[in-house]
DNA sequence: TTGAATTGCGTGTATATACGCCTATTTTGC
DNA sequence: GCAAAATAGGCGTATATACACGCAATTCAA
């Protein structure tokens, strides 16, 4: 007898997410790359515009990102001066991220350059399919994939 | 005046994506994580288990990896023995990965937890939205995005 | 045929990601 | 009040990702 047919690996709604994710990755870097900046600290960035001070833990939640990958992905942007990482006096155990004024700047400078790369992708995506794809993420992101029952 | 309303940080497909993979490859990831393998790991496996032999570099397109991050990502696999390199005689710049047996078997292990771990995704997201998002990335992937105009 | 251009890969470096283990601080139960 | 539990975060380790650079083998052109 023969093994039943496996399972098509391009059917992994996973494997094609990271899949993709390199792909589109790899577009916005290079229109950031004049600033210095990747796509993944600009979010960073452009987050924490909205939501400075906040506690790492509470930032780490909100971008679905472990905890000490905030931790590590802070440091470059604390080393380049772009975020301050202070201990929170109302609870010592915690810390505040704050965007400093070289990170709000750095990000004023890199602003068009992340505009010209959603721009680029729409033009050549589909701006309509761009919007579906946003919801459709948008929707996994909220929903509970925990393992427990 | 002021500053005209700075473009909203969650309508970058990129950082959309990123943070959909983030969350997606976790719940992957623990399903798998009895086999020893990640959802990278599995995906490069099952992928090289219906074209093997291939060269880094044509496997590395495939997957629309970088090359250098594709001869990573073979190296803790080869190191397990679940994959082989080879000079390709025919070329002798060129290499060709292969599936070995014990690549095979435990690709056979992991498939059924993959399995799971991809049910349990369209229990809670949704099959036929399942289906939507996958054929969305597909097309994301097939999008050329070079910078060159 | 032989020097130049091309091609295929590996290495050094840097950031991204997350698990396990640890310390410090706060909160809770008694 | 004080000891136990819970919480916030850092660090070691491992893999993931990709750019710049360099080497070896092949192909191309005069």
């Amino acid at each position: 007898m023969t093994s039943s047919p496996p399972p098509r690996a391009d059917r992994c709604s996973c494997a094609g997410l990271r899949k993709a994710t390199r792909h589109l990755t790899q577009h916005y870097d290079q229109h950031l790359a004049p600033t210095g900046l990747n796509i993944g600290q600009y979010s960073l960035l452009a987050n924490l515009a909205r939501r400075s001070p906040i506690a790492p833990g509470a930032f780490a939640a909100l971008m679905a990102m472990d905890r000490t990958t905030m931790g590590r992905n802070l440091q470059p942007l604390e080393r380049e001066g772009l975020v301050a990482v202070a201990v929170d006096p109302a609870d010592r155990r915690s810390r505040l991220v704050s965007l400093t004024a070289a990170g709000q700047a750095r990000l004023d400078v890199a602003r068009p350059l992340w505009a010209a790369a959603q721009t680029a992708f729409e033009d050549r995506f589909g701006a309509a399919q761009a919007a579906t794809l946003r919801g459709l993420l948008a929707t996994l992101i909220a929903t509970d994939l925990a393992t427990a029952h």
